[in-house]
Formats: structure tokens, sequence, C-alpha cells
DNA sequence: GCTCAGTAATAAGCCTATCCTATGAGACCT
DNA sequence: AGGTCTCATAGGATAGGCTTATTACTGAGC
């Protein structure tokens, strides 16, 4: 049994007549006629009970056409299914994330992706840059938000926006009333700051950056999640340097400061690895980079 | 698309390799390659992910799969019901039956030929011998419980067994304490007699009886329902010949004697037209057929 | 580093099945 | 009785599927 004996036999069944239901087939009345007894025959039941005259379903001929159109549709969903999941419009993707990213750009680029491809389930992890790097080499993760740079050549990265750090201080800090706020007069505090593991490359340029103004940073506290970096922040444990999108991340008792130095414009990046850009990557690759992040 | 390819790709999909594949379907590999390669352009799209070393199914590939797989299940159930209904194990059943095959055969038959085909359906429509002929000729039904003799050569008859005449009379009536009634004892009695178009030619063997005996009978009331004649006796409206299997239905009040005369042994019968015999009639026949009528 | 085994793709030829045209056979109508 | 309609059959052309032989490439072992 054969699909296209299938499609045949709806229409012979549609029309009750060899001769239309070949002409809308696009083929000679023979043709269609041995394709029916093949069909016939391979089942071992008759199907359509033919005088010299006309034609009419058997019992089983009705039966037989219930199901077979079942099937037909059931055949049409297996392909589109296949074109689907072929364009990246269905399946499964993992992404990978920053912690910061969690305040920032991850909830608007999933909320857009899932508005475009609704038929992708999408799985989300927390990671750091590094593990991201190791999920991706791994296949783990299908693409990250993270911070560059990368070293792995296989793996593309586009940064989306290029920000600036704010120094966060609790709100009764002597310096709270400053527009803006010098490296220098941090030399004193003790800081908050995600560990060096996050973003070794960013960490060294911190650490850099102070000792170039003369001091070298007291890190009280390391954490990756900002929620806990603004808390110690707002329990006067110390002053944190962070993304300047993070002040979207409001709290009572934590003010955010922009710095008065030129600080290292820093970006976080979509990375993906190159040798692996399945569909459902390259639409949401298209997705992230079809969004206008100037107004972010 | 065929189902053909279908089952190539789910052996390949199962395998992950390509000479295993083929060796189960029999076919050598570079058939099975050329088969997935069409099914792949056909739907454009690709299902499998080959280095030279070995084969994986792409995202949209496991999708495809699962799909495919309730594609060929469901491709079976389609030729398995075309199977059962060829064999008749399957479909729909209309049976005609008199009203005294109500409380006789036709629960007995019905019951067997369900437990034998639960799948076939029955249709179930109480008509007299002479409707059953008409809609056994228009095809309106596909088998009968009459009474013969039928005319039409093209009806087929099997009789099921045969019965003796009874009286029903009521309980308070001069001749309850007999043994067995004559036709004789019944001159002057009213009769509830079922209507000549139930079964004329049994209808006339009565009235050619009460004459031979001596007498016209005088029939009261006509009815062609034995819950309704019975129920007409124990009211006192006279008394009814029926067939003696009917005595099965007790109600207080009625009672049935035996005929002292040899009357008519008279046989329900099973019919259905000989040129449509369409398996479900086939396999009906053949449950009545392998009831033995003796015990009733 | 080279060879060999393993694996999928490709090439070329054969064969079957699918399709076509032409024709036959039975039913219904005039 | 002849004509028309309709499905089945017959015979030949064609395409698609299968086979064997070969190629191209990979990875493992010596």
């Amino acid at each position: 049994m054969e699909l296209r004996q299938l499609r045949y036999f709806m229409v012979v069944a549609e029309e009750l007549h060899f001769g239309r239901a070949a002409a809308r087939l696009h083929i000679a009345q023979p043709a269609l006629s041995q394709q029916i007894q093949t069909l016939e025959r391979a089942l071992n039941v008759q199907l359509l009970q033919r005088t010299k005259r006309n034609v009419t379903l058997t019992d089983a001929g009705r039966l037989f056409l219930e199901e077979a159109r079942v099937t037909l549709r059931q055949a049409e969903q297996t392909a589109y299914v296949a074109m689907l999941a072929g364009r990246g419009a269905m399946g499964r993707l993992t992404l990978g994330f920053t912690g910061t990213a969690l305040y920032s750009v991850m909830p608007t680029i999933v909320c857009l992706y899932r508005d475009s491809y609704p038929d992708v389930d999408i799985t989300l992890q927390e990671m750091s840059t590094e593990e991201q790097v190791h999920a991706l080499q791994s296949s783990q993760i299908h693409v990250g938000l993270l911070y560059p740079p990368l070293r792995d050549a296989d793996i593309g990265a586009i940064p989306l926006f290029y920000e600036s750090l704010v120094v966060v201080l609790p709100d009764h800090h002597p310096l709270a009333d400053l527009s803006e706020v010098s490296l220098a007069h941090l030399t004193d505090e003790s800081f908050v700051l995600f560990p060096r593991v996050e973003g070794p490359c960013l960490h060294d340029r911190i650490i850099g950056m102070c000792q170039q103004v003369g001091f070298s940073p007291r890190i009280a506290y390391e954490t990756a999640r900002p929620q806990i970096m603004i808390g110690l922040v707002a329990a006067g444990m110390g002053v944190a340097l962070t993304f300047e999108s993070m002040a979207y991340l409001k709290r009572p008792g934590v003010l955010y400061k922009p710095l008065c130095e030129a600080t290292p414009e820093w970006a976080m990046a979509v990375a993906w690895r190159q040798s692996n850009v399945v569909p459902v990557v390259q639409t949401f690759l298209d997705v992230v980079c079809d969004i206008d992040w100037e107004q972010y």
C-alpha cells in the first residue's frame, strides 16, 4: 500500500467515476483502474462495486475511505512538520545567558522570538560566559548571551549594544549627592564584583583601571547574581561596579552613578557555534539582528 | 512523499547506519541512500546529518520521525480496517425482524452475533414479513427474521426451527383446566389474531383450519405486537392463536394451551438478498447457521 | 606516515511498475 | 439494432527503483 494509491482511491470514491477521477488526477483512466485493482489485491478486499454502468463504494470501501482520509491528512502533517522544522520555525532552542542578561536583553529577545516562532520550544539556562563557551562547543546550547571576547574561532558573536560601567552605591553613602563618581573616590571602599571566571577580560580591565588610579580594589564579595550584588550594596557591604543596563533593576536604598573616567565600552553579544548553524539558530539570529538596540 | 520512504527513513533513523538499515530492509545500501535523498529533496529539508563516518538525526529529522511513526501506524490501521470490513468483521448490519421474533430468536441471534463480531454496528428494525421482503429488495436491510414462504427467487431463506400453534387463554376461562384445547372448543370465541399482511399464508391456513372444523372465527382484534395480543387476552377481549415460542412471554392472567389438532408446523426463517451477500451478511448467516436450534 | 577497514555517495545498467494509447465488453438509451 | 457510455484489458513506452561496481573520504592500527 502506498500513499499514491490512497490519493487515487480518495478521488475515485469522491467522483464514483473512473474517467472523471482520472481527469482530476491528470492520468489516463486505465492507469487509475490498475492502481485501484492493485490496491484491492494488496488489501485482499473489494473496495468498489463496479457494474458496467456505475461505481459504488462497498461497506469496506466506505470504512477504508474514512481511514485513508485520516492517513493522508497525517502524511500532510508529517511533511508540514518537516518543512517548519527545516525552516527553523519549529523544534527546540536552548539558550544560555549570563546573570546580567536576565535583567536586560534576555527577556526582550526571548519575547520577540516567541512572537515570531511560537512553535519553537525554548530551554533557558543561566550560565557564565565561560560555561557558555564550553556549552556551545559541546552543543549543549544553541546560542548564548555573553560577554566577549571569545578565543574560539568557531564561535561567532555579534555585539548587541555597547554600555559603560556604573557605580552602585548605598543611598546614605557620602558620594550619594554627586552626579558622577570618579574611581579615585573609591580608593578605600570595599567592592562587590562579579567573579573573575564570569568574564576574565573585563575583570582584569577593571582591576587595571583601579591600579592606574593608584589602588588595588579590596574585593569583599564576589557574586555573579545582580540581585545579590545590589542587595549587598544596599546592606552597606560595599560598592559595586556593573553595567549601566543593570540600572533598570531598581531597589530602594541603592543608587547608580556614572563614572567620570572613560570606562571600557563593553558589549553583551549573542554567540553561536558557526559549524552548527541549524535552522533554529539561524532564525534566532535573524530575530536578534532585527532588533534595533539603539532604544535600549 | 510515499509510505516506502517513511518506512525506509524510520529504519535509518533507528539504525543511524545506512548499511545496517539497508540490510534490515533487504535492499542494497545505495538504493536506500537514494530514497532518503529523494525524500529530503521532496520535503526540501535535511533530515539526517551525515559525516563520512556516521549519521545523526537533525532536529527536523527527529520531529519528522515522530510524525512519520504516527503516519505509518495510521496507514496500518487503514489497511487493518479494510481487512476487517472485507471479512465482514466490521461495519454496519441492518436487521429486520417481526414482532414475534423480538420475543424469541432475535435477542439470541443478536447477542451471539455481537459476541463474535463486536465491531459490527447493528441496526434493528421491527417490520412485518411483507415489509422485510421489500426492504431486502431495496437493500434497506441486509437480513430479516420473518415467516416464509417468500415468492422472490432472489431472496434466500433458511428456516430456523419449526413450531406449532398454541392457544392463549385468560386464566379464568372455562377451558383453563384442560391440558390441551381443540379448535372445536373455540367456535364461539372472539379471536385476537395478527393482521393478514403480517403473514398472509399462515393467516389463511388458520382461517382454513377453523372452517374445516365448521366455523369462521370472529376476529375481534388484530395486532402484530405480542405484548398487546396477550394483553388483550388477559383483559378478556378474546382468545389468541400464536406460536409456541411466544409462551416464553409470561404474563399473569394468561395461559398457553397446545392444540389437539395437528397444526401446521411453521418456521421462522432468516432471509437475505442473494444478489447482495456482502461480507457482514455472510458472517451473520454463518453465526445463525451455527446455532443449534434444537434446544429452543 | 602509511595502509586498511569502514561508510556514504555516485555511476551505470537492468528490471519492474507505472503510465499511455488503443481496443474490448457490457449496460443503457434511442 | 445501433450508438454511447463506462470500466477492463492489452501492449508498448518510460520512469523510477534496485543492483553491482566504484569513488571519496574518515579514522584506526601498525
